[in-house]
DNA sequence: GACAATAGTTCCATTGAGCGGAAGAGAAGT
DNA sequence: ACTTCTCTTCCGCTCAATGGAACTATTGTC
């Protein structure tokens, strides 16, 4: 803590300061504390702090006892998470190299974080013309391939809670916009095991993806490019590749040091 | 990460999912990020990705790499800084009891966290009329004990750079409110080997405090006390308690398992 | 050295995101 | 049943935060 007892940024943010001092209390509690000890000991309105804590578990930087209802830490603030990360990360790079040389287009891994998809890893189409998302962006469950695979392999009672959560925006007339829809593709899905996006979440993008089994936290490996280059016709040799490639990963995975 | 993967708040606040965001991402990028690349990554208008990262950095959730610029995920993110303080918690504990016991005033320990000083352990006298913080309350360190200990331990430029972050208010007549008058004062303590609180922070609560030496962290021990029950004539009594206090708490530190 | 491009930093008029008090609901204790 | 305390919800209001633009710093190329 005083490795660096620099400070004063210039630019101070109150939410930044309120979010940082719960995280600095549930930091020294990890008993867990009640909401009335948070409003006390951050001195902020009850409301308030309500919301923030409230805030902070939708993005699972904090949590409730389900017994005392007290909050505490939250697995995003655990160090295991982001090892777990980058570990995939590591053993996935050569099969996400070989995987997009194959299919000559941009191949991504997504995980589920707060009810969204984040992309963590992206390998781009070496093509000027490229479908690619950023490392760290984050898409909606309902209306991408990574989403629909994650959530095919969630508890349906999970999925309507993402779903009313955040909502199920309509990006293009393709898109997927009731909870009763989506269950059914789901289900579609499960049998499959692969999930498109068919211009669902981007008017001339297709995606395909398949789910990544057996780690510590629900991920897909995804296919996506402009859909004049990936038609439906495409789509069996391109998860025949997916799947080949997600074997792979997650037999390196199993087999990494940990 | 799924290890619940419910969601939705019903709560949301934007700027919490920002705060979110950023340390999400630094976590999946441990080798660090630059401005842009967050910027891209968040979809966040550069200044406010800007601010942001300042304001986290205020608060040491997040570092700059002096070599790179590149930001990554900063000291107070780190579990080992928990555990370490949790560890001196309980290592601290049966001598904050005892001295709390003997001195029949609230006794507490402080750390440096961000500019300023937290209460991390607070056992509150069991008189009616009492000064006691709470655990988790944050005091400024030019009108602390507390403060004025830990600061007495850093380099005069990393002082007047908090100070000159933090401001000086004026919380009493006798509240030292310019650096250089702070800054005489800390050699005094560095002297003396406590420091006190005269009225400085509350106009009728007097506060002494010594140092915990060889902690991985800046950190301090302090009697506080309606200044009516700690008078300037009983301060050397309770300085002997402190120190002896101090030391019993920083051995048992040593003494106990990593 | 000159220029261009890019990354980082600062500023401020504007406004809507966030606020916090109040009310309501729930839980616990007598 | 009543009281007290904690948790949860709501909404009119305002000011903290915003984000675009300008400026500064750095890097790369010729």
């Amino acid at each position: 803590m005083n490795e660096s007892a620099k400070a004063g940024s210039g630019y101070p943010i109150r939410a930044v300061e309120r979010v940082c001092d719960i995280l600095d209390l549930l930091q020294i509690e990890p008993e867990g504390v009640s909401l009335v000890a948070v409003t006390a000991a951050t001195e902020l309105p009850k409301s308030s702090a309500y919301r923030y804590l409230l805030a902070l578990e939708a993005r699972q930087y904090a949590e409730r006892d389900a017994d005392t209802g007290l909050f505490r830490l939250g697995p995003a603030y655990r160090p295991q998470r982001a090892r777990q990360l980058g570990r995939l990360l590591e053993c996935a790079h050569p099969a996400l190299e070989q995987l997009r040389n194959k299919v000559n287009e941009t191949v991504n891994i997504g995980v589920l974080d707060g009810g969204e998809v984040v992309h963590v890893a992206v390998i781009e189409s070496q093509q000027m013309m490229r479908l690619a998302a950023r490392v760290g962006e984050r898409g909606p469950v309902h209306a991408t391939a990574l989403g629909k695979v994650i959530a095919a392999g969630m508890p349906e009672e999970n999925v309507r809670t993402i779903l009313s959560g955040h909502g199920m925006r309509t990006f293009t007339p393709a898109t997927i916009v009731t909870a009763e829809a989506f269950v059914r593709e789901l289900a579609r899905v499960a049998k499959l095991g692969y999930a498109i996006d068919d211009l669902e979440a981007q008017d001339d993008g297709r995606c395909v993806a398949v789910p990544l089994p057996g780690l510590p936290f629900l991920a897909g490996l995804s296919v996506s490019a402009p859909s004049s280059r990936l038609s439906n016709d495409g789509v069996p040799l391109v998860v025949t590749r997916l799947k080949k490639a997600a074997t792979a990963i997650v037999k390196a995975y199993e087999r990494s040091p940990l």
